[in-house]
DNA sequence: CCTTGACTTCGAGTGCGCTCTAACTGTTAC
DNA sequence: GTAACAGTTAGAGCGCACTCGAAGTCAAGG
């Protein structure tokens, strides 16, 4: 069974953040259940960074810390959560679908 | 002829933005040529809260500061800028259309 | 043993775009 | 004259999202 693990500075590189970052991202919160070996690093796997990609798209899309953090702890109260955490991605594609639509505006106007 | 004047407070209530924001915007270069009267207040014309609408989209649509700033002070150098003046509001355009792209990829993803 | 290097924490610093405060001035109404 | 009020400046403060630095720990190599 293949379950490969990577350094802090592993996961930096397939990702494309700071290890700053990334341990900024677990300090707030949004970026949980990081595991850590015998002498306290962290280590990461497949899963978390497959996390991180989506945490890396919500940012991107304009999601902020905050609200990835409500997510998040949403997500952690199991099964029950799942219509809340589908309102909030449900509200978030409504926000993007509205900042495209400005920017279309502003597209025509500086034409 | 009619050539309304504006207090900073009436620019303020027909651009929507604060008095301290518009104050703020002629201090960094982004807003020049607001006039005063004998005793050193503002007063704003038309033409000066039809810029001031500009520059609303223009940070709306994610134009910084410092590439306003730009812009006007090139716009300053009479119209042999013209052309310079284009360019960077094609280049802010692309700029526009690939968020826009980007954001329509996003909505993909979150479906 | 000692150095190297990657990691750790904690707290401070940065950049952007405002936003607010303090101290002051000038005009108007009473 | 004086109080109220709208304006002025300079500079400090704020919120967000990082970003960096200092000081320390730990494992491996020479």
């Amino acid at each position: 069974m293949t379950n490969p693990r990577y350094t802090i500075q592993q996961a930096a590189e397939q990702t494309g953040l700071s290890t700053h970052t990334l341990r900024y991202y677990e300090d707030v919160g949004i970026l949980p259940g990081i595991q850590r070996n015998s002498s306290g690093h962290r280590y990461y796997d497949e899963q978390d960074l497959g996390w991180i990609h989506w945490l890396k798209m919500l940012r991107h899309s304009g999601m902020s810390i905050e609200m990835i953090r409500d997510f998040v702890q949403i997500s952690q109260q199991g099964n029950d959560s799942i219509e809340a955490r589908c309102q909030i991605l449900d509200a978030h594609r409504q926000k993007i679908r509205e900042t495209i639509g400005e920017l279309e505006g502003y597209l025509r106007l500086l034409d």
